[in-house]
DNA sequence: TCTTGACCTGGAGTACACTCCAGATTATAG
DNA sequence: CTATAATCTGGAGTGTACTCCAGGTCAAGA
């Protein structure tokens, strides 16, 4: 699978591809006698597992670590278990906080819904 | 109230206050004869809802046109409502999005926690 | 009064994550 | 074979939101 088609299955640019792997974030990718990149399962699947760190706004630094982990072998399972765990935790936060904004968001919309109610109220009053 | 004080009490940086005057997302902050800023009882409570609208990623641009929607008066109302409940929308899109990173991140962690149980068995076996 | 710390301004620098571009090469449809 | 589209590289540029700094003024305790 050459990088346009990786592009347009992942909804993600040929320039950030090549970025990610540039940066040491998708290194594994194989070339063809001209050079051109060649995607394989497993760089699909190691995609998708990014694209669904970073929509959650996990650092690119730390999956990169985690990468270069795996690559290290069975030894480091711990380290790595780890870093999921840490990464959950900030995750589980961000949630929360953005849980009580959206309860502030809510409280608010309620009380210009009131408020437009209010002036649909005030016109008919005055329009009789 | 001076803004290292509120600094403290908001723990946003003084450097980061006089920014958002800057920008003009909080333009209100008087000032004593001498130049100095002082914070009254609206302008914290701008600050605070600043700091709940931008740790869940709401773009500072959106929030300053909201409050300048809000110097318009009453025949803004709609219009700001809007802007809530569209944000209110992509805020509940990211937290979806952030809780199937949740699901997948819980996934992982509980195969790497089968792993080591399979290695604490295999070190076992070992010794025996 | 002196000195130390807080505050001021305007502007430059930083961090992060892309995104774009020029100039060259390769692939593919007609 | 040719023209157009896709790919390549290295490097520069962008957007967002701060963050830092120099050089100066102001305030408050010893």
């Amino acid at each position: 699978m050459k990088i346009g088609e990786v592009s347009k299955q992942h909804n993600i640019s040929s320039d950030t591809l090549r970025y990610y792997e540039r940066i040491g974030l998708l290194p594994s990718v194989k070339r063809n006698k001209s050079g051109i990149r060649v995607y394989e399962e497993i760089d699909m699947r190691r995609i998708e597992f990014i694209k669904c760190m970073r929509r959650a706004g996990l650092p690119i630094e730390v999956l990169i670590e985690y990468f270069q982990l795996i690559e290290q072998g069975d030894q480091t399972i711990e380290i790595r278990k780890k870093i999921l765990v840490d990464q959950r935790a900030k995750l589980r936060q961000k949630m929360e906080e953005m849980q009580s904004t959206l309860d502030l968001l809510d409280h608010k919309i309620a009380i210009y819904e009131q408020a437009m109610v209010n002036n649909e109220k005030k016109i008919f009053e005055n329009e009789e």
